[in-house]
RNA sequence: CGGGGCAUAGCGCAGUCUGGUAGCGCGCCUGCUUUGGGAGCAGGAUGUCGGGAGUUCGAAUCUCUCUGCCCCGACCA
């Protein structure tokens, strides 16, 4: 290709609408324009670059058994009143409605249409396993779109989904789908790493997120230091604290004045924030009120609550004008000590569990206890893990301490079992002729996401600097003077011609622009190697060929450099 | 959805407080010079100042209203 017969959109300033580095990188280096908020057209040197990242997904998954199908944007409202998610999904769905006033969905994803696929063309299990993929537009309307492609409204997605007769061979699916996924990001050339997840909205049981490893990273990824263990902050468990030390203090109630704080209280108390103990109050079942009892150093980690049977999902905290109202309970102050009396549930997490001698609010305005012990002067209640692991936390598998990192989810794979399934209907027949409910999974790639993951990866302050398997082009060829030179002209375009012969991509810029605007380009569009053909190079017999990683280029003689750029692609 | 900000040429911005004939840089077009890291000179084109309503002799500027976009919080590939 020629860049003077290509839209090669370059723009010097970074747009004023945009925030993150790759989303800089992606508008100025020609590859995404936004139309609307959370909506984007994809150029053609970004388009090239979807092409590849679909490509390696297609040829992963075609290897793992995996078949391409396309199932439809729009999509009945019956369907998804079927499942129950025309009311559950919320907001992000968008609704819209034919001539007849019938109700449709812009799909943000498809385990109806698939389950609906399912369940009439498979009848029996010897048509199982299987697995179905496709790559498509999806929309979501989300409450606040930012950072371009990374969270977008629409956006493109690999959905795969398969079904099983039982949860053995589900399993084995999974887990092939799991090294494919490696796979695909390795291939990609990415610092990636598979972490154990929850499994949210969609449901399921086993779980895990690729995390690409990024300090933009909307996600918390917590890593044992001496073991695999990987997972989601959401996910992640600490080893069990220690036993129960015995009480060595009796049982003290002082004043604090104005310390509603576990800041404030322990330094009125000279204490550190982790020998104190701080209550939450949360919605429960049926507008019952649980207080939560945490480590004072320590944060909620809100699913695992949502998760307890006792607390009401999504989880919501209680008011200080109703737990006044309601309890008469001094917000700040309050704490285990005769708690239980009043009839308010508890949950106490692990860690706090494991407190002696602690300190914690007296249920009285500017009171708190020192010097208490579960068992003797409370009710320990419920014991359950409920808070966020920090970094440090012994490791689950009892190997190492847990360090924390940011990361972007690019994929997530589950194991949904028969949710999907069993509400839409979706049986065969198993060996002994009786109908049962497939078992199924499902896979997600966000093919726009990994994009601008990979950007945030690879870039260096003159551009992008695309991982080969990704890059739009494998080479740049620069000519000097190729207007002016004879020369010049004429080996370049025979190298040109020679590199296409060899199945190389590679991006020609002839335009009639000075040296350092060609190369401010190339770089910033971030071409994996570049190629400068000028007159002082030819009187040698060489030319120059650099690598986009690399700060020098070398000299190659002209004989080689089709060699040297093939070896280096 | 709550809180905050912005909207002026293709892009990035000044001008708005204090009303009086629309500006700068980059980009774009023409010509000449230049040609190994975003060139120089000369000439040129491009604006419903986001939309609507109002105040005023007069509105980019003041008032009201609508819309769009961005940022901070709860969701997700």
């Amino acid at each position: 290709m020629r860049t003077t017969q290509y839209l090669l959109a370059t723009v010097k300033e970074d747009p004023a609408d945009s925030e993150l580095i790759s989303q800089k990188l992606m508008v100025r280096a020609g590859l995404i324009r936004k139309l609307s908020s959370g909506i984007f057209s994809w150029l053609p040197l970004g388009f090239r670059v979807l092409t590849k990242v679909e490509n390696i997904i297609r040829d992963e998954l075609t290897k793992v058994g995996g078949m391409e199908i396309k199932m439809p944007n729009v999509q009945p409202a019956e369907l998804w009143q079927e499942s129950g998610r025309w009311e559950l999904y919320g907001n992000e769905l968008l609704k819209i409605y034919d001539r007849a006033e019938r109700g449709f969905v812009f799909g943000p994803t498809h385990e109806e249409v698939i389950t609906d696929i399912a369940r009439s063309e498979l009848r029996s299990y010897k048509q199982l396993p299987l697995t179905l993929y496709q790559i498509q537009t999806k929309f979501r309307d989300e409450i606040r779109p930012r950072y371009g492609v990374m969270r977008s409204r629409e956006f493109i997605m690999k959905d795969a989904y398969s079904f099983h007769i039982d949860d053995a061979s589900l399993e084995e699916t999974y887990h092939a789908m799991y090294q494919a996924y490696c796979k695909i990001f390795t291939r990609m050339g990415l610092d990636f790493r598979p972490v154990e997840a929850d499994s949210g909205a969609i449901g399921g049981d086993t779980s895990h997120e690729f995390q690409v490893i990024a300090d933009v990273g909307e996600d918390t990824l917590v890593f044992s230091d001496k073991s695999d263990y990987a997972a989601n902050v959401e996910k992640a468990s600490a080893a069990l604290p220690a036993a129960l030390p015995a009480p060595s203090q009796a049982l003290e109630k002082v004043a604090t004045p104005d310390t509603k704080t576990i800041k404030s209280v322990c330094e009125h108390l000279n204490l550190p924030e982790s020998k104190s103990i701080k209550a939450l109050l949360v919605k429960g079942q049926d507008d019952a009120v649980v207080a939560l009892f945490l480590r004072g150093d320590h944060q909620l980690n809100d699913i695992k609550a949502e998760r307890h049977p006792l607390v009401f999902s999504p989880l919501s905290f209680v008011n200080e004008a109703d737990i006044k109202a309601s309890l008469d309970l001094p917000a700040g102050f309050i704490g285990p000590v005769g708690l239980a009396a009043k009839g308010v549930p508890v949950i106490v997490d692990r860690d706090a569990a494991a407190l002696a001698d602690f300190c914690c609010g007296a249920n009285e305005v500017d009171q708190h206890f020192v010097g208490v012990n579960w068992q003797r002067d409370c009710e320990t209640g419920e014991i359950a893990d409920l808070r966020n692991v920090v970094a440090g936390d012994a490791s689950p598998d009892g190997k190492g301490a847990l360090q924390i990192k940011r990361g972007i989810e690019v994929g997530h794979i589950f194991q949904l079992g028969d949710k999907y399934s069993k509400a839409l209907g979706a049986n065969v027949l198993n060996e002994q002729g009786k109908g049962v409910a497939l078992k199924m999974g499902c896979y997600g790639i966000g093919v726009s996401r990994v994009i601008a993951a990979a950007i945030e990866q690879h870039h260096d302050d003159r551009g992008i600097v695309w991982p080969k398997a990704m890059a739009p082009f494998q080479v740049a060829i620069v000519p000097m003077n190729y207007h002016k030179s004879q020369r010049v002209r004429e080996l370049t375009d025979k190298l040109y011609q020679e590199l296409q012969d060899a199945g190389i991509e590679v991006l020609l810029d002839d335009r009639r622009e000075r040296p350092g605007v060609l190369f401010a380009d190339m770089d910033l569009i971030g071409i994996p190697q570049r190629v400068v053909i000028g007159e002082r190079g030819i009187d040698n017999g060489v030319l120059e060929h650099k690598l986009r990683t690399e700060k020098d280029n070398s000299e190659v003689s002209i004989d080689d450099i089709v060699q040297t750029v093939i070896q280096a692609s």
